[in-house]
DNA sequence: GCAATTCATACAAAAATACTTGGAATTAAA
DNA sequence: TTTAATTCCAAGTATTTTTGTATGAATTGC
């Protein structure tokens, strides 16, 4: 029921990205990593299906970076989470056999609550956006 | 971000548990691993929290078995989950260090997104209650 | 006494997590 | 044009977690 680092170091980074970065500059891993404490050789495997997802975009080379790829108004925790975790069902349930023991899911009262929960967790995620984070983070420093 | 087989099997084994002792007797694990298609030997160890959270009740020895220690009406999904699976927490951000980069937590504005996410799927388990499930499940069969 | 059951603990294989390592490709700047 | 900084890519690895199994003791109805 844990996320796993993947999620939160990627969101961390993601909120360090869009604050560092105002000026049309981008920022590079490594500054990131400084910042956040992170490793980042690890962080570069975070990046990478966030920068798939159409979340961030990068420049190569010397003085390259990333930029957040659109306004930081329009991207949310829960298209950063998922791209970084995959969905954020609770349980999987549509395999059949694998939580409900019967292929026919007969008797899977169990499949609603997971649905229920999943419904939950991706509209919080998706009701907060990186700008709030951001706006929060810069009124902190 | 998924939740382990704990939480699925044993929810599924307290719906077993509530539908099949509606007469005050009690069902043995044996029963309720043959109707789910579970391992005994697996669900022994699962049921051992659910009894310590003083959800189910036992009585030992031949004939003996399990019954829900209240009113399902009385149990949530919520606290069942939360007995297996420990706190329903997506990520756990008290330790400081571990999620935050710094012990202050100063920079630590994901906090706030972790929390708002447990809320939302304490909030969510918490809502269905066990009797409702059982519903769910006798009329079906 | 015997068989059925809960209860407790230790062990083990498999899977997932959390990185590290090594290098190739690209590009701005010296 | 070299050099340093960077993204990008693919494996490899150590650790932890998960998902069970195995063994046996304790309890109790028949």
């Amino acid at each position: 029921m844990k996320m796993s680092t993947k999620g939160r170091y990627g969101l961390r980074a993601m909120v360090d990205i869009a604050v560092n970065c105002g000026k049309g500059e981008c920022v590079s891993l490594k500054s990131v990593a400084n910042r956040q404490n992170l490793s980042e050789s690890y962080l570069e495997q975070l990046i990478s299906p966030l920068k798939k997802a159409g979340i961030v975009k990068s420049t190569r080379g010397a003085q390259g970076g990333y930029v957040l790829a659109k306004s930081a108004a329009d991207i949310t925790v829960g298209e950063i989470l998922r791209a970084l975790e995959g969905p954020l069902d609770i349980v999987e349930c549509d395999k059949g056999t694998a939580s409900c023991g019967n292929a026919s899911c007969k008797n899977c009262v169990t499949k609603n609550v997971w649905e229920k929960l999943s419904e939950s967790v991706n509209e919080t995620a998706d009701s907060i956006t990186l700008e709030m984070l951001a706006r929060q983070s810069m009124s902190q420093d």
